[in-house]
DNA sequence: CACATAATCTAGAGCGCTCTAGTTAGTATT
DNA sequence: AATACTAACTAGAGCGCTCTAGATTATGTG
């Protein structure tokens, strides 16, 4: 374990432990000529500034904490690298937690990053009810990313539109049978079953929703039994792409073709959405310019709780969501 | 912020903050009611407790830092998978750090952790050379997972091997003209390619192998480039699944059929392949199980840091690959 | 050259917790 | 009833840093 601490730079360096201090935060107060001769003494000593001491110690660290729902969804992936093109230009920390699939693993991730005393929470994807999120929520600043909660600064995409345009984009194609496959355990996606259902009755259609699971391969089942069914539809919209592709898997294997035969619509436009082999049409949210939003708000609520402006009432930034037409659309 | 300390709960509990410590913490040395009681004060009046500070007063926080490669790909997310399994049933703490795609952010991730003071590290996917990360990993002990490093405790399948059945399983189909795209970047995917070598060479074949980046999209127009040469491989072996999908990419841009026209072979086993509009014939390094040895050999080396034995000499677990068949190499 | 001003640097009091050593009370042992 | 335990609890010294207030030295100015 290093051993090593600023105490001992101070001493080998001939200075004291606070101006060693000063020197390793870049702060104001050293000549150029010691700071160059502590960091040189530091690193020759093998010395790692201690950041859990600093935190302690410190106010003025700023740190932001992020959830992430899933890994194995592509969106946060998205939702991340969005979040730290911004905060790596600050000078904030990052600190991560991640929850499970299933939504079980949200409440002690949060905790976790409550513990480890962030100064504002990037939430991306939590499962939990918008009451449950604002009960969480007290004290630290909480930014919800990929889904609007009420009273809580959220940074999303207009779902509802989105589901529309996927929607209509279905219906100009001729499409009058289209189901929808929503997620009835998260929270907050329903938005997109929205924009569904205004597109559809706006139409004069008949809507057909049916819940499946978070998992792939349940969609894929779910998607095959619709398709059995005596009045199998012409066209599906899912709430985002890890089902549609699902439903991709249950047309492929009964020997039919996405677009041909069956057009299927995802939402979030993945990268794996985007690969000619799926070639799979899909609303794009523009996660990564949502992970930048919300990690710029992050920011803006660590100032002012750090100057003490009046906390803004809650922010809500909404993003205009845009359709991306493939081969899983077309004739 | 939570401004509830330790000694609020104290004081309004009328104990030590001692004792409130040790209730707090699960430790003997309070008596039933006491505990009860103090943790009943404790919620009502909000305290969270400050696990910063817990972490610098004590030595016996166990703490792991688990560095993931790139959130994009799979192959991490079942790592992180295995390794929660493991950690979350043991009381260690987990601090996550994430590196970029082209390795650029790796040494600033890894210096992230040794400054949040981890007892251990566990890495996934370091793109730094061998020597780098025997340097990096002075003092805290690193633990190395889906890479051999001679010199650091590895946990990773037989590369080698999988390489070779993977290029086996080509030869047995009657290919002769097969590709290996290798990925120079990333340091430590030489296995894979030896293990195509070896096959190839004890085939009596020609060897072929073409430098592609970690980018899926290049990995299409450099299997384009190839697919449109003047001696076509029929056969491509991809050195992971991600460059696997742009190799189907290229394929079914040119309207060929993947495993009729041109076999591919990937390698990972990541949920994409297993989706049948994929179906990808891969070898399957079981990165769960790989992230929960190296979980467990994380433990092993807080407990044998902890008490005083002798620091066991560098450890190497090597799991068994398998191969798994399907469409992408059936004619 | 005395005095103000700025630039460096230091002392030492915390940050919120854990942990060792010790005190006090409660129960058992002979 | 004296002794020995044990269980329950407390005091207070850190952990390694930051930061405020003050000391010291360097620089400028009339």
């Amino acid at each position: 374990m290093s051993r090593i601490t600023m105490e001992d730079v101070a001493r080998e360096a001939g200075v004291s432990r606070a101006l060693v201090s000063i020197a390793y935060r870049d702060a104001v107060g050293v000549s150029d000529a010691t700071k160059a001769h502590i960091i040189d003494v530091g690193t020759r000593l093998g010395y790692v500034p201690n950041r859990i001491a600093a935190r302690l110690a410190s106010k003025n660290v700023d740190t932001v904490g992020v959830f992430l729902q899933d890994l194995h969804n592509e969106v946060f992936a998205d939702v991340f690298d969005g979040i730290r093109d911004i905060i790596d230009d600050s000078d904030a920390q990052l600190v991560l937690a991640v929850g499970r699939i299933d939504g079980s693993g949200d409440a002690a991730a949060i905790r976790a990053l409550f513990e480890s005393r962030v100064d504002v929470i990037i939430a991306a994807g939590l499962m939990m009810t918008d009451s449950e999120v604002r009960a969480v929520a007290q004290g630290t600043p909480l930014i919800s990313v990929t889904r609007d909660v009420p009273g809580i600064d959220s940074v999303c995409a207009d779902d509802v539109a989105g589901g529309t345009i996927a929607t209509a984009h279905l219906i100009e194609s001729g499409h009058t049978n289209i189901v929808f496959l929503s997620n009835p355990q998260t929270q907050g996606y329903q938005g997109r079953q929205r924009g569904y259902l205004e597109a559809i009755t706006a139409a004069g259609l008949e809507p057909r929703i049916v819940p499946v699971t978070y998992d792939r391969h349940d969609a894929e089942v779910a998607a095959g039994l619709i398709v059995d069914s005596p009045h199998p539809p012409t066209a599906f919209f899912a709430h985002n792409d890890q089902t549609a592709l699902g439903v991709l898997d249950a047309i492929v294997l009964r020997g039919l073709r996405p677009g041909k035969d069956i057009a299927v619509v995802g939402y979030d436009n993945t990268s794996l959405s985007q690969a000619p082999v799926i070639a799979l049409t899909t609303v794009d949210p523009h996660s990564i310019e949502l992970g930048r939003s919300a990690a710029r708000q992050a920011l803006t609520r660590m100032a002012d709780a750090a100057g003490d402006a009046a906390a803004e009432a809650r922010v809500s930034i909404v993003h205009e969501p845009t359709l991306v037409a493939r081969a899983s659309t077309a004739r």
